[in-house]
DNA sequence: CGTCGGTCGTAC
DNA sequence: GACGTACGACCGACGT
């Protein structure tokens, strides 16, 4: 004999609320609600993971009158609408239910109860056992031999010996409970004073309504009952049929139609990452298949030589370098892995320390076997993150030609504001495909292995997955690129800057380490003096460097005047500002202001860098950061070489450490106000197009504008106060900011904002453009058509929405003297080359460039700068660079 | 002992 | 609350 077959019917109505209900506060980062989502995708896994079902549907009810609403106007007339929350989420519920390839079910003029009471009939007549996926007690009414009711959410079961059991009646005779007690959340009003305890009992001692009222002198003696139920007649009569589940509704399907096909995998995974479910992200990820993915060790020549001709012939393809270091520049080559099809890599072991039975290729031989393609320009590689690839093999002594593609900088591209563009990231976003990770294969914290010391099968696995994803990441993102215009910026920017920022890198730039030790002992003699002054002036010992002690002892011993709280309301704020403005109340501030000072500038600095020190060049060398900021500018970091000091005198004592080697000066090359020339241009501005074509001081001419004074008025404090505003400007400032720095009325601030405003009308027209435009594409571009998405510019939060507008003006900005700055390195590399100069460039600094170059080069090198600076792309106002030279970086500037 | 968020300070 | 973009030192809470 045969089990019965078996299908689901799901309550879809009742569980949008209970899921609502149960979970509180879901929602994604950009706000939209999701907790019923949750909570039903939740229920809906539940029931695929413990039933493997075969058949099922979900039935909702669909808005609008049903034929309860003819009997009785009042049904469920005090029902509150829908929330709100829950209403927006209800199309991504019903998407959900789509991607998982489950019926939907609904018919105007009926409730979900009565499909489920009607498919279920058809069901058991059909042969079917049938499971009432609900929470709602309604459905008991429904239950028979074949027909029983599950709550995932409480995870009960009801059936028909378990209601008698517990309540005494068979199921059917529910619907006279029912119509006794009545349902307040329907508005079926059943019997006053009656509720389904009293109900129960009555219809279990009478047997139905009917039987109850044809023996209602029996309860004479419960006077107020028997009153109320004889009153009540008609009332119950009628609540009976409003809560009776129609059966019969007509319907066409046949439980086939109910047959589930396997879910849409991708478009579940695709709604789970919008949602931000990242736990049920993982539980849909693509397992993936070993035995579709074919992964081979190649270690003997022939086949070496083999493979180095199919990568040549097939003219593109991805490689990955497994080393000894994070650090390219301190990393030893381990192996390097080649993907040029989908699900297919090889692995060549260069320095696995144990090879076991492998015998490793020679070194030379990898050289002479692999020097033609790598460095053949024409045969076009592609990587992720293959700057870290360059440098690697440079070392080893080959150089990558035909840089093409970077799976890195092209998700960095598609989506400039997250962090994340990992391959791991990029393989579980593409293919939903979860990675071997590297601390899988070398073991974590203090087990932690180097690469080298890796087995080889596993290394096989590891290094091959990664050219293989890198190589099925290029496909589908080189397509993204195409789609969304990016193609020119990739291929005329980002890739070409790929072997720029890997030579300048190498090349490193020196430090004076003694003097920076030297400086490291000063601060630190002063410091220890400080320390032992601020003990005293606190009366006891404590962590200076612990803001939460400080903020203890100047407010709460010393009770000095509290400024503001810190940003997270978590304590006192004891800030620059705060100190400052304590200072002549109270010795204390002023030794701390001294004291963070020269922490900051020993710790952070003078220590730091000495550290940095890369022990074969006697260099430090940076690493440029191309997909990080979100505006499309470079970050550096380890060390971090763009925040070196310069305002004060001592910061500038750490900058006068880096130095040129021997023979040599170091040279800066800094574009003028680039950002206010970027503004002249995109806004067209008069006032402003035509000071720098006259070469005007602008923080002066903007001063002459706002002030309303002659020239020879503005004085110094005038030209800065200008200068202020400028940069506000392109910072989309507040008059309460500016007021704040300039130290004046937040009036006063306003009214200077709104006297800019006037002046320079081509700036507030392309401001109010800018953000008009945003609004509508939720993207702002660059000049060089880089984008960044910012969907916060339609928030309802005043205050997420003003940082997207203010971000939403500054990016072209920003961005865009990033693109020039891009472009210029890019243009000054080839020239470097073509020219056959020794001078090199050796840092970026956002809008500044440092070259070292012979003290004989100079001249050459500064009329060639500033030629390719200042003519990289043709602006509407002319591009100025300045000049400087000298034997430390603080001379240089 | 490692991770992570908070605070602070440096640059353009 | 209140000015855009970064990196990193240090603290302290929290989890293993």
């Amino acid at each position: 004999m045969t089990l019965p077959q078996k299908i689901f019917l799901i309550d879809g109505s009742a569980f949008l609320y209970r899921a609502f209900h149960a979970i509180r506060n879901l929602s994604t980062s950009k706000g939209k609600p999701t907790n019923a989502t949750f909570g039903f995708a939740r229920i809906l896994l539940k029931l695929f993971k413990e039933n493997t079902p075969v058949h099922a549907a979900v039935l909702f009810d669909v808005k609008g009158p049903t034929f309860r609403h003819k009997m009785y106007d009042q049904y469920k007339a005090n029902r509150p609408p829908m929330p709100e929350e829950l209403a927006a989420q209800i199309p991504d519920i019903k998407r959900l239910i789509r991607a998982l390839n489950i019926p939907i079910m609904e018919k105007q003029g009926y409730e979900a109860d009565d499909l489920a009471g009607t498919y279920a009939r058809l069901a058991e007549e059909e042969g079917f056992d049938v499971v009432m996926v609900t929470g709602d007690k309604d459905f008991i009414q429904l239950v028979t031999d074949r027909c029983t009711l599950w709550d995932p959410m409480k995870d009960t079961v009801q059936d028909v010996g378990r209601i008698k059991a517990e309540m005494g009646i068979e199921p059917k005779q529910f619907i006279d409970v029912l119509g006794l007690a009545g349902d307040t959340s329907d508005n079926i009003p059943g019997v006053a004073g009656v509720g389904p305890k009293t109900a129960t009992e009555l219809i279990a001692r009478f047997g139905s309504i009917e039987t109850l009222y044809d023996n209602l002198d029996s309860l004479k003696t419960k006077r107020k009952l028997h009153e109320n139920l004889s009153r009540s007649r008609d009332l119950v009569l009628l609540s009976r049929k409003l809560a009776t589940i129609d059966r019969f509704v007509p319907v066409t399907e046949t439980m086939e139609d109910f047959r589930l096909i396997p879910y849409n995998t991708q478009e579940a995974f695709a709604l789970f990452q919008e949602l931000e479910f990242n736990t049920l992200m993982a539980e849909f990820a693509k397992k993936p298949d070993p035995s579709e993915k074919i992964y081979k060790l190649i270690t003997n020549l022939k086949e070496l030589e083999k493979l180095a001709h199919v990568l040549e012939n097939k003219g593109i393809f991805a490689l990955d370098t497994e080393t000894t270091s994070k650090d390219p520049t301190r990393a030893g080559l381990v192996g390097i892995s080649f993907s040029y099809m989908e699900n297919q890599g090889f692995y060549i072991p260069v320095g696995h320390t144990s090879p076991g039975e492998v015998e490793q290729p020679a070194k030379e031989d990898i050289l002479r076997i692999f020097r033609p393609v790598l460095e053949n320009p024409e045969v076009k590689k592609v990587g992720q993150n293959i700057k870290y690839d360059y440098i690697v093999l440079s070392r080893f002594g080959l150089t990558l030609r035909g840089i093409s593609f970077d799976t890195m900088i092209a998700s960095y591209l598609l989506n400039p504001s997250t962090r994340g563009h990992s391959l791991d990231n990029i393989a579980m976003t593409l293919f939903g495909h979860k990675t071997i990770s590297y601390e899988e294969v070398t073991g974590k914290g203090k087990n932690q292995i180097g690469f080298q010391d890796v087995p080889i099968p596993e290394a096989v696995n590891y290094a091959c997955e990664d050219a293989d994803l890198t190589f099925m990441a290029y496909q589908a993102l080189k397509k993204s690129i195409q789609d969304n215009g990016l193609s020119d910026l990739m291929d005329t920017i980002e890739i070409p800057l790929i072997q720029v920022l890997a030579k300048m890198e190498m090349e490193g730039i020196r430090v004076d380490g003694p003097a920076l030790k030297q400086l490291s002992e000063t601060f630190d003699r002063e410091l220890k003096q400080l320390e032992q002054e601020i003990y005293i002036l606190a009366g006891e010992e404590f962590n200076i460097n612990s803001s939460q002690q400080l903020g203890a002892i100047l407010f709460e011993k010393l009770k000095l005047a509290t400024g503001k709280k810190t940003k997270m309301k978590t304590g006192y704020s004891t800030d620059v500002e705060v100190l400052t403005k304590l200072a002549p109340t109270h010795e204390l501030p002023a030794k701390l202001l001294r004291y963070r000072t020269l922490d900051k500038l020993k710790s952070t600095y003078a220590d730091a860098l000495q550290e940095l020190v890369h022990t074969d060049t006697g260099r430090i060398h940076t690493s440029f950061n191309q997909t990080i900021a979100a505006t499309g500018r470079l970050s550096s970091s380890n060390p971090n070489l763009q925040n070196i000091p310069i305002r004060k005198e001592e910061g500038k004592r750490i900058r006068q450490a880096f130095i040129p080697k021997e023979g040599h000066i170091l040279m800066s090359a800094d574009y003028s106000q680039i950002e206010l020339r970027i503004l002249a241009h995109c806004a067209e501005d008069e006032i402003l197009m035509e000071a720098f074509k006259n070469g005007e001081d602008i923080h002066t001419r903007t001063a002459r504008e706002v002030f309303q004074v002659l020239p020879e008025f503005i004085t110094d404090d005038l030209r800065s106060q200008a200068k202020a505003i400028n940069f506000g400007i392109v910072y989309g400032m507040s008059g309460f900011r500016l007021a704040n720095d300039l130290n004046i009325s937040r009036k006063m601030a306003t009214a200077y904002i709104d006297n800019y405003f006037k002046r320079y009308s081509g700036v507030k027209k392309f401001i109010d453009a800018t953000i008009e435009n945003t609004r509508k594409t939720c993207e702002t571009s660059t000049l060089f058509g880089r984008k960044r998405r910012l969907d916060d510019i339609n928030s309802a939060n005043a205050n997420v929405r003003g940082f997207a507008e203010r971000a939403a003006v500054n990016t072209p900005i920003q961005g865009s003297a990033a693109d020039l700055i891009k472009l210029a390195m890019i243009k000054l590399d080839e020239a470097l080359q073509k020219h056959q100069m020794a001078a090199k460039m050796l840092l970026s600094v956002h809008d500044e460039i440092i070259f070292e170059c012979p003290v004989e080069e100079k001249d050459r090198l500064t009329a060639l700068a500033k030629d390719i600076m200042e003519h990289v792309h043709p602006l509407k106002v002319p591009l100025k660079v300045n000049f400087g030279s000298g034997q430390n970086w603080a001379e240089a500037h």
